[in-house]
DNA sequence: AATAAATCCGTGCCCCTGCACGGATTTTGA
DNA sequence: TCAAAATCCGTGCAGGGGCACGGATTTATT
């Protein structure tokens, strides 16, 4: 079973190489009868491009610009740069090279500043998430002005679809929650807090669509209430203690807890020191001090929004399209991890 | 940054192309002083083959041969051959090619014929998957004798550890298992039914390893109680609803049902016909009659063993190999994925 | 010392595609 | 009718590595 190569088309037809290969190309120049006579034996024959040896051939480099927040200053920026890596060495013979551009994720003018520096080097494709929505949109105008493949990964800017986007469905993840919460909870009455803890449900569609999911999952149920706090300085533990402590006072009976972003190694250690590690606690993703409560029992369930592997989707799919030029779904879900103790091994690498 | 290619090592060395070929690969015939100075170009110069030119050049095809029960007789193994089905675009330019031999999962003799039929056709690489211990210890001392890289997936077979395996830690699939009863079970006292359906312990590891993590998850615990159950014509509801029946008169406040293999589908109907579905019910893999159960609520929770995934990552693992000359390390789990009804459709494709 | 043998190493072709150059044929224009 | 232009198409090279053949040099043999 034998490859077709153009070889054989150019036999086949009667022509030379060089006459089949601007057929394939369309680049003209080639009477109507003989194109006729080529685009028969394609078919016939079932020509199908050797990708090695184009590679080979043409051996130009695609240089790949990943526009990130900087792994640096958050750990959870950490994680699709391990993807990157883990994905790369396939692809390098290929002669794709990765260029990081990390921005910083307290600053939106960062953003900007960052793409400029990225467009200077003219990338062949981009790989990018962002968190800043305006920032996000001039940077989106000048990627289609320039027609560069790009795949947007975590938070999907929804200005056009002309974008390929890969994501965790913001909506499902809370609805799995709100199963979670339901059959781990035995009280009649399922008192959830929500906390948003350095962001709000109103600029960040992500949250905004989980708490929804979360809330119609319990939809027509009365045994259920969600109340939802905003803490901005997350980070000073003493002010977490005493919103909780405020929290308890005004409402009795709660439950259960879900933050709703990757924050929650900052809400267990307040948990922990009142006493309130038996309730059960769901959060996001696989930080580091989040799998350290996960494993002595404070956190219960983390869902992984799995950020290694969303890079890894879409480092593949810029390939695809530079590489192989395959077409592919323009919006992916990676698959809704639900970690616990005994599992979540399999999902540190 | 441009390549470092064997020209480069040859020019550096002031030999040719030729020499440089031949110290790279053992071949011979060059003086020790030059096999000196090229093994110090490449040293210094960082030399990595382009696999890109070596595949064209080589231009041979790899076998790989796939060897697995008829994914026609049984839903189960059509999962594996999803996962193929998936990777194989991204090698066949690699000159990958797939050959499958399928016997019956019913007579260990089958898997005995298609394992000469084959070795009769000189496979390159062999993915390998089968319960029937006696007959597989054959194949495997032959694949020895033949020193043809090979991969087991989903059981392993313990006859040496000289084979790559890719499954499941069931051991620990027992021990999430336990968890889940745990959180979702509200009563004092759970007793959880151990179902192995057309299948024993004492035979498959497998089965016998994930009751051993169930209960290693409640080693301790006076508030649980396992009670195993063998049914070999799982396929018979009404022998099932009576075994159940009986069950239930020996033993009150039954809480849980566990399903130690595909097989649950087989145990709902029963279920939900004796009003029973309120129960905690855990079962494993996505075939589609068990999803049917898991979106109805009669099955709480699956566990995905991800045959897909296994077969996929088992190719790549194999061209790895072949193709790159790559070494991986021998055993690999893949994730446990706990499915629900909110998260089970990221898990179907 | 002359020939045979052994050792070492360079050249050229192949794999397949992409592309530039230029040759060959036909068409146009005066 | 003949040169100029336009159209069409073949050849050759590049790209990196594998491999066979055979040339060149050194070593062994009588």
């Amino acid at each position: 079973m034998k490859r077709v190569t153009i070889k054989d088309l150019a036999q086949h037809a009667q022509v030379s190489r060089g006459t089949v290969d601007r057929v394939l190309h369309n680049r003209g120049h080639v009477a109507d009868e003989v194109r006729l006579k080529i685009n028969e034996a394609i078919e016939e024959l079932g020509y199908k491009p050797n990708i090695i040896a184009r590679t080979l051939a043409q051996n130009n480099e695609y240089k790949i610009a990943v526009l990130i927040p900087d792994p640096e200053a958050d750990e959870f920026w950490e994680q699709p740069n391990e993807g990157i890596k883990r994905v790369m060495p396939e692809f390098e013979d290929f002669g794709v090279v990765v260029e990081p551009f990390h921005f910083n994720n307290e600053e939106p003018k960062s953003l900007s500043d960052k793409a400029k520096e990225m467009f200077k080097r003219n990338p062949d494709a981009i790989l990018m998430a962002s968190e800043f929505y305006k920032e996000s949109l001039y940077v989106l105008d000048e990627i289609e002005r320039r027609k560069i493949p790009t795949t947007l990964i975590m938070t999907h800017i929804d200005s056009s679809n002309e974008f390929n986007y890969i994501g965790q469905d913001s909506f499902k993840s809370g609805a799995m929650a709100g199963r979670l919460f339901d059959v781990s909870i035995s009280q009649d009455m399922k008192r959830i807090l929500v906390f948003n803890l350095g962001a709000t449900s109103a600029n960040t569609l992500q949250i905004k669509n989980k708490i929804i999911g979360l809330s119609s999952y319990f939809d027509g149920r009365a045994d259920f209430e969600l109340i939802e706090v905003e803490i901005q300085n997350f980070k000073n533990t003493a002010a977490i203690k005493s919103k909780i402590t405020e929290l308890l006072s005004t409402h009795e009976d709660i439950s259960g807890i879900f933050v709703t972003n990757s924050r929650s190694k900052y809400l267990a250690p307040a948990l922990e020191e009142l006493g309130l590690d038996h309730l059960c606690f769901i959060g996001f993703d696989l930080l580091q001090d989040n799998v350290d409560y996960l494993l002595n029992g404070t956190i219960d369930f983390l869902i992984n929004q799995n950020p290694a592997k969303q890079a890894e989707w879409a480092i593949k799919k810029l390939v695809d399209q530079l590489v192989f030029n395959r077409k592919n779904k323009s919006t992916e879900y990676v698959p809704l991890d639900i970690v616990i103790k005994e599992n979540v091994s399999c999902y540190l690498h």
